[in-house]
DNA sequence: ATAAACCCTGTAGTTACTACAGATTCAAGG
DNA sequence: CCTTGAATCTGTAGTAACTACAGGGTTTAT
């Protein structure tokens, strides 16, 4: 049994952030010390350990709370993980492109742009032109 | 000078995120009808135009901020401009070089798994793995 | 016994909006 | 002029995923 400050080490996940994923129910309550401060055991770590690497992976606290309950259920199949790792998949793949136009854009102004001490400036002038279809 | 809705339509920019705009000082108090309607006129409209597009292209709040003082304060330099974009261009290279690792972690570890329906899934053993560093 | 380090609850802040409720104003038709 | 319906007003609260306090109480080491 561990105390928050030590678990928070652990995952390197802030004291608040534990705080809040108990109050929103991602952890659940653990059992306390006399004096009213949490103590937890492995179990617990392993589950903290679980969203954190989950969280790095992109995954929403929701999505995060859909595998905790496949996991918890322990019927849970490869097949439904995988359908919702496959959309968050999706969603990153969705993400990367939207990414890659924007950059070529902001590539394209930029570069339209000497950088000079003039006061026109194509970027500025680009941003206030119209969308064009 | 137009009202809130129709500026509202010629933007593509909801009501209550123009007021939003207002209320945070991006866009300046328009003047009023006697019963406290706004009215808008070009100078406004091609403002906030300026504003959507500065979104649409992923700058921040902030950004725009900074972006209408420079056009404001009418002595801003191409390069003043153009370090701002630039900047912003460095954040979406590394938001693009984030999620191609998210990506192919993704798809690594969604490859392991069949979709079969068994409860024994590498997802899931994946997300509870400790951290390699 | 006391100080330092830790922990507690509860609230408010962050970003960029969106979504109401409940009231008022405007424009058009009769 | 009056009514009706659409538009607008203010103000507040909600979203995601935390973070940052304030103002206390507890634990541990000396």
């Amino acid at each position: 049994m561990v105390t928050i400050g030590v678990l928070s080490k652990q995952t390197s996940c802030h004291i608040e952030t534990i705080r809040y994923y108990e109050r929103i129910g991602i952890l659940s309550k653990p059992p306390r010390t006399e004096g009213g401060h949490r103590l937890y055991e492995r179990e617990q770590i392993k589950r903290l350990m679980f969203v954190r690497r989950s969280r790095e992976l992109g995954f929403s606290l929701e999505e995060i709370r859909t595998l905790l309950r496949l996991v918890d259920s322990k019927r849970h199949t490869c097949q439904e993980v995988k359908i919702v790792t496959d959309r968050h998949l999706e969603d990153v793949r969705k993400k990367i492109s939207d990414l890659r136009k924007l950059q070529k854009t902001l590539s394209n102004i930029s570069s339209q742009c000497d950088g000079g001490l003039v006061p026109d400036c194509p970027i500025i002038d680009v941003l206030f032109e119209e969308k064009r279809p």
